[in-house]
DNA sequence: AAAGCAAAAAGTGCATGCAATTGCCTGTGC
DNA sequence: GCACAGGCAATTGCATGCACTTTTTGCTTT
């Protein structure tokens, strides 16, 4: 390889070639219908076109980028209604994580879920967006790492990271805070009671609940499209 | 290129090779652990390493492959415990395929379903294994697009595709061809109904049992890991 | 001026070559 | 006889080059 590779992460040039274009279209960063030239990428990155290609390749594989044979790969564009399937699926996922976790979760897994929980009040009161946020995606992964079922668990990562780009912005919206503290205080309850039935249908509107908010964001989404590769 | 590429279906290369080794793998003509080298593999398939390289990438992403840099590549190997999580997952996302077509199957498509599962009795007469075997496919695809969520039916696809290796055996249970055809019909009769509770519960422990009786092949599939390259 | 066509430009797909890494094998020291 | 170091063969990882496909551009024709 000609020069360094910067502040990526480490493995193979192939590994931080998907985790780099994968983080920038999770981000929204990279918008859906963009144009991913293998040569700007490679000039981007410093590297061959072969370890872009196979990135792409893998992300194409993972649903995030789209490749129609000799014309090139672009952001994976999700339709409104494949959106919308995602997030009925999301919300059946994060129904069985939290059925799962409120019978298998072991005791010192519900404590760290209710003191992260709790901690995350203050976020709210202080109206700190970007905190919560990190709290938020906390207490989601608890809940998959509670059901104990890896398969679920990837699964439910998976999902997630393809409808990042159309949540991001859904803590805009006015109270939005403090009703998915609400919503998550449900799931809580129920998994410390042990009440799977409850704790998944909490979950389950609690997702139903986001994919509504950022149901609006998706539509607004669909102008832009161009902007400069990475 | 240098020769032909006979008889694989078409697309690009890479395309070809992914389908071609996940074929391998998905119907235990490839053993989980055995080695996959690039190059055996593209003088096998009659490319160069490149398309060999991105299919193992690709393979790699939907988990059917495991890849060590700079070590090559293997057919994924999962322990018990975590075909016992894919099981699982498959049980719940059947479920949920089973409880959404009560609500949504279109009456040609519950038509459709029940016309297709009457005629797999007569293979179960027949004791036809082969033929079973079809329409079993056929009966949990039309499960599975009847749940009208493009999404769902992506992940069941994916996992499904995964257990397969450790699901192939089990009908060579006696009785077991009888048993799964009841367990079909407990889940169509609810479906017909529309009665989405009932129908998610049988389809749920129709994975369950099957899950089973995989489990013991899985256990016995441990001892032999070579064979010859595709 | 619009439509059609052809040639060029751009970009993808695959093959090949070389550097780098790993695992094995042999040889030496203890 | 065993452990470890060094070197060698095998294999992976990436870069580069060329062929083929698609898209664009500029000209011709109506």
């Amino acid at each position: 390889m000609s020069g360094k590779r910067s502040l990526i992460r480490s493995g193979t040039t192939v590994d931080q070639m998907v985790r780099a274009i994968g983080d920038r279209i999770v981000t929204g960063y990279l918008r859906p219908g963009e144009k991913l030239d293998e040569a700007s990428l490679a000039a981007r990155f410093d590297v061959s076109r072969t370890p872009v290609r196979e990135a792409l390749g893998q992300l194409s594989a993972m649903g995030l980028v789209e490749r129609r044979p000799n014309r090139g790969a672009i952001v994976a564009v999700v339709t409104q209604e494949h959106l919308a399937s995602m997030f009925e699926s999301m919300a059946e996922l994060e129904a069985i994580c939290a059925r799962f976790s409120a019978e298998r979760m072991t005791s010192s897994e519900r404590r760290g879920l209710e003191i992260e929980h709790q901690a995350s009040a203050r976020m709210v009161q202080l109206g700190a967006e970007e905190d919560y946020e990190y709290f938020n995606t906390e207490f989601h992964s608890r809940l998959y790492r509670g059901a104990h079922n890896t398969h679920i668990h990837d699964l439910t990562v998976m999902t997630r990271s393809r409808l990042a780009p159309f949540r991001r912005a859904q803590f805009m919206l006015p109270g939005r805070l403090a009703k998915s503290w609400q919503e998550h205080d449900l799931i809580v309850t129920a998994i410390m009671r042990g009440d799977s039935v409850a704790a998944g249908k909490a979950a389950r509107d609690h997702v139903s609940i986001v994919s509504e908010a950022s149901a609006v964001f998706a539509t607004d989404d669909r102008k832009p499209i161009r902007r400069d590769v990475a």
